[in-house]
DNA sequence: CCGCCAAACTGGAACGAGTCAAGTTTCGCG
DNA sequence: CGCGAAACTTGACTCGTTCCAGTTTGGCGG
């Protein structure tokens, strides 16, 4: 076995220093991608040992703008990581338990990418989130309720 | 002047009592779209003299499970509210103001609206987001910086 | 191979948005 | 016009995140 990872190379090639805790991080996300924060730390202590509260957040920006990781905050949830990056792919969320999966975009070139009226923007991204019920939450909801949810459906 | 505005009767019509800070509250978003909580709250207060913090939070709750209004919330902005409901709208926010325009999607029925694999999710939204810089942002960085964001600019 | 210094980490305090809880006021139906 | 539920007030509190001051450490120049 390596010591020397594909992620140590990673960090290292974005210009960053080498160390545990990035390193810790990086698997993690990799691993595990749309994990908040919290649950990371978990994952880089069982790793490590022991790292801080704060180098974990540190470690988390360093990558998210080196472009290493993709930082990811959908309503009502704290911020997510995920190491896909560059590649053009969007996110499901569940709205009963919160799971996110990641989806790709199908229709051909980027779809309603162009807005019809662009206010003189440049825009440089359009980010989509699906709103909807995975599959465990829709039998859950089928037994118990009729219908969490009220109107507002339109797309 | 009726004192009896059409902002009462929205209020009234979806169920709910009508009261001074649901009134101002409604009244002040629909005037000024996107704003946030707590200048909401000032408006209110402007409005009515005194409003509790809680209440303006209660208010917009209410209002918005009543389908009056709609939050978004941008990453790494706070709650923001608009009176536009039901109709297909995204929107479009500054990089670098954090400023937002409501963007009409454009190509006919909801594009990007049908994720290449559901995961057997069952989808009821479709939320677009486009990120870049308005034309004041533009004309500022452009004198400034040359460019101020790195790659990832796919969709 | 050593020492230096910026970059990275530690621990703890602070902050902003939002929520909770207990008690009081007020809307509006009967 | 009176009563009960809904709405409001005050104030404490949680949660995710950031800020700060001080210590440690990676890795390049000597």
């Amino acid at each position: 076995m390596s010591t020397t990872t594909a992620y140590e190379r990673q960090v290292r090639e974005a210009g960053l220093r080498v160390t545990r805790p990035r390193v810790a991080v990086l698997a993690a996300v990799h691993e595990h991608p749309h994990l908040d924060t919290e649950e990371i730390l978990g994952l880089a202590r069982a790793d490590l040992g022991a790292v801080s509260h704060q180098a974990v957040y540190d470690v988390l920006r360093a990558l998210t703008t080196a472009g290493l990781l993709r930082r990811i905050e959908p309503e009502g949830s704290p911020a997510r990581y995920e190491t896909r990056v560059g590649d053009n792919h969007h996110h499901l969320v569940c709205r009963s338990c919160g799971t996110i999966v990641d989806v790709d975009c199908t229709v051909g070139a980027a779809p309603c990418l162009t807005a019809s009226d662009d206010h003189g923007f440049v825009i440089d991204e359009a980010e989509v989130v699906f709103w909807g019920l995975c599959p465990t939450c829709q039998a859950a909801h089928a037994s118990t309720t009729s219908r969490p949810h009220g109107g507002n459906t339109r797309v």
